[in-house]
DNA sequence: AATCGTTTTCCATGATGCGGAATAGCTGGG
DNA sequence: CCCAGCTATTCCGCATCATGGAAAACGATT
């Protein structure tokens, strides 16, 4: 696992700490030498971060055998974090919209060279997994285009990702995309036809602020038979009210 | 504002950064010479850990003036560990014990020398502050006489916790709070009698893990009326048969 | 414009985090 | 039961990395 707090390379230990977090992103329960070995560090540094992390509640350790697993203080953090991004408060209108359709809909955000979806429509449901992870590939789904697309990405930056995710229909290359983000912005969505998951389509839109910028974008996502080509306009549609509503409340 | 991460002392920056992320707790958004001051940081140290937070999408960094809030990574981590937890399976339990006896329901851990609730009974009510910033003093709150209680607490321990906050009823040293947690013990249960907030009562019950380990608490909440001392003896059998179901899916 | 408070960058210093190695703890297998 | 191999934890000398003062940009307020 490469370091995924990019950072720029300043204070160490505080962004190898950050990412010794992110081992933990898939819900595993982790020993000392697992995550050393995949972030490539001594077992002695690790382990040295890992207290700090305990120290704070950022992590649990739970004994015998010695293991660690995201501790409270997140998820306290995160309910501050998700009222004060105002998430709670799009969510009913994601919801309204995946009434309206039948689809689903939600909110994310790019991290990275992911997208993680911050909120989304009935997230209780139990339908399997709930979109495992909540992070998918920036070139293999509607929403990383359309935030790929609005946040005016450099060439450069689009030869930097990484394409190895995704099925046989994913666009698979830098200039490909490039192409694909040019279109998006001409027409004014992103679309993805079934290449992240077999089956599934997604309509994405961004999610501008007054300034212009574009942090978040809305998706809407179904089966290939809910999504035929004919409803497609008039679902963009709805998603792009939406996506002002959303706009109005997120911060 | 104390580094809230008591951490035993080691890697120095890591601890610094996560106090730098504690000052974000009440949902400001705040610049970098305001937490250098409450950290009692020199400026350039503090700019350099905000720096590494921002980087890795634990802040964000909102321009012009430069102000920084909470992140988009946390409320990722928060679900997860929300979700790993069990938190969200215990929530109906909370649901139940609430719609049964007309109070509020809540789970919390300790955290520092601050009680802080995880999950609560319908948590998206709008009454006015919904138990504001999720915090509570150990000594004034029933959640936090019974996790002391069950937690074996030390004099030692008892003598450093702060007394300085909640009403005039409130316990307000380390001896009258140890015959507290005496009593608290003996009857199998904490409460907190307008201690805390006018008008208030609360009934806490530990929450054991198979091992004996108590490392959560449950609170059931309500106005003087409401907790009238008739049917505290019930409540408490309520909340004890709640706190077992959720013994059982917490992790 | 001029001033004050703030944010950001730079850099020499030495405290602080680093990681190899040694110790202690588990676990599973023969 | 004991040994072997893996894992966790502690220790300590070295040099790297974080530190914080100072100065330079920046921006708001009068």
């Amino acid at each position: 696992m490469e370091p995924t707090s990019s950072a720029n390379g300043q204070l160490q230990s505080v962004t190898r700490a950050l990412s010794v977090l992110a081992c933990f992103r898939n819900g595993e329960d982790l020993g000392v030498s697992e995550i050393a070995r995949r972030l490539d560090l001594p077992v002695s540094t690790t382990h040295r971060l890992l207290s700090a992390l305990v120290g704070a509640d950022f992590l649990d350790k739970v004994d015998s055998p010695s293991r660690y697993r995201l501790g409270t203080a997140l998820a306290e953090y995160g309910r501050i974090a998700y009222r004060q991004h105002r998430i709670h408060l799009a969510e009913p209108h994601l919801e309204e919209l995946a009434t309206i359709t039948g689809a689903k809909a939600s909110i994310a955000t790019r991290h990275g060279n992911d997208v993680v979806l911050l909120g989304t429509s009935s997230w209780r449901e139990a339908d399997g997994h709930e979109l495992q992870g909540l992070r998918l590939p920036l070139h293999a789904s509607a929403l990383g285009k359309a935030l790929l697309a609005w946040a005016q990405a450099g060439e450069d930056e689009l030869a930097r990702l990484p394409y190895n995710s995704g099925t046989a229909r994913s666009i698979s290359g830098p200039v490909e995309l490039g192409k694909e983000l040019t279109r998006t912005r001409e027409r004014g969505y992103a679309f993805n036809d079934e290449e992240l998951v077999h089956g599934f389509r997604t309509i994405g839109v961004p999610i501008g602020d007054e300034s212009g910028q574009v942090r978040f974008a809305l998706g809407l996502r179904g089966p290939v038979e809910l999504m035929i080509d004919e409803r497609v306009p008039f679902f963009v549609d709805l998603a792009k009210v939406t996506a002002r509503k959303v706009a109005d409340v997120l911060l």
